[in-house]
DNA sequence: TCCTCATATGATTACTTGCTCATATGTTCA
DNA sequence: TGAACATATGAGCAAGTAATCATATGAGGA
C-alpha cells in the first residue's frame, strides 16, 4: 500500500455507486457475456420467435436453448407468451438493443 | 424442429452479424461481467490511478488487481503508463463509460 | 383417454475463471 | 552493486457455468 492515497480514495469512494449496484451491473453484463445468449437476443431483434425456430437457427438442441431462455427470462431480458403448443419469446425492452449496440461500437471501431 | 420456419430463418440469417463478430461481442461483455473489473473501471472514471491505489480502494491484493488489469488491458479497455516505480492505469476510451451507462439504465429503471 | 408435439427442468460433466501463493521483473536510491 | 518498493506473472485450486441426457409438463387432435 506504500505511499499515501487517502485523499484520492476518499473522493472516489464518495463518487462510486453502492457495492450492491455494481454487483447487479456485473450480473447483467454476465448475461451478455455468452455467445449463445447474444445470438438469441440478436435473433429476437426483428420480433418474436418460438423455441424450436431459435434452436433450428442456431443449430443447437432444444434443451440448450430452453436453458438459456430461462436465464434470459430470469434477468428480465426476454418475455414469453404461449400460443397453443408453442411458446414465443421476444425482447423485453429496448435496453437490450442499446446495450448490444454500445458493445458493437466498441468492437467495430 | 417440427413445423416450417425456413422463410423466417432465411430472413434472420441474412440480417444477423457474422458469427465471429457475435463471438467478439460476447467476449467483450464477458469482461464487464465481473464485479471486480466493473469496480476498477468505475474507479478510473475520474482519471488514472496506480495499481496500489486501486488495490487499496477495493481492499484486494495487489496480485488480484494486477491480474484483472491485465485482462482489461488485453481487451483494450484500459491503458497504462509508467512513472518511476509506479504504473498508472486509465480508461482507454469513452466506450467503456457508455457501455456501463447503458447497463446502468437497465438496472435502475 | 391416449398419443404426439413443443417446451421445461433436474442431474451430471467438462470447461472456464478469479483468487492465492510464490516468485520474477523492473525501478529508485544509498 | 545491493536493498527496498511497485508491479507482473505462472501454477494451482475452488467455485461457477454451459451443454448433454433423461425425463417431466402441458397442449391439441384422433
Amino acid at each position: 500500500m506504500a505511499h499515501d492515497h487517502s485523499e484520492l480514495l476518499k473522493k472516489i469512494r464518495n463518487d462510486m455507486p453502492a457495492d450492491e449496484l455494481l454487483q447487479d451491473l456485473g450480473d447483467l453484463f454476465k448475461i451478455f457475456g455468452d455467445t449463445t445468449r447474444i445470438k438469441i437476443m440478436y435473433a429476437l431483434y426483428e420480433g418474436e420467435m418460438c423455441v424450436c425456430a431459435i434452436s433450428e437457427l442456431l443449430n443447437m438442441t432444444q434443451s440448450a436453448i430452453s436453458h438459456q431462455l430461462k436465464t434470459l427470462k430470469d434477468a428480465n431480458l426476454v418475455s414469453s407468451r404461449r400460443d397453443g403448443k408453442e411458446i414465443y419469446y421476444s425482447l423485453s425492452d429496448e435496453h437490450v438493443k442499446s446495450i448490444i449496440a454500445e458493445g458493437f461500437e466498441h468492437i467495430t471501431e
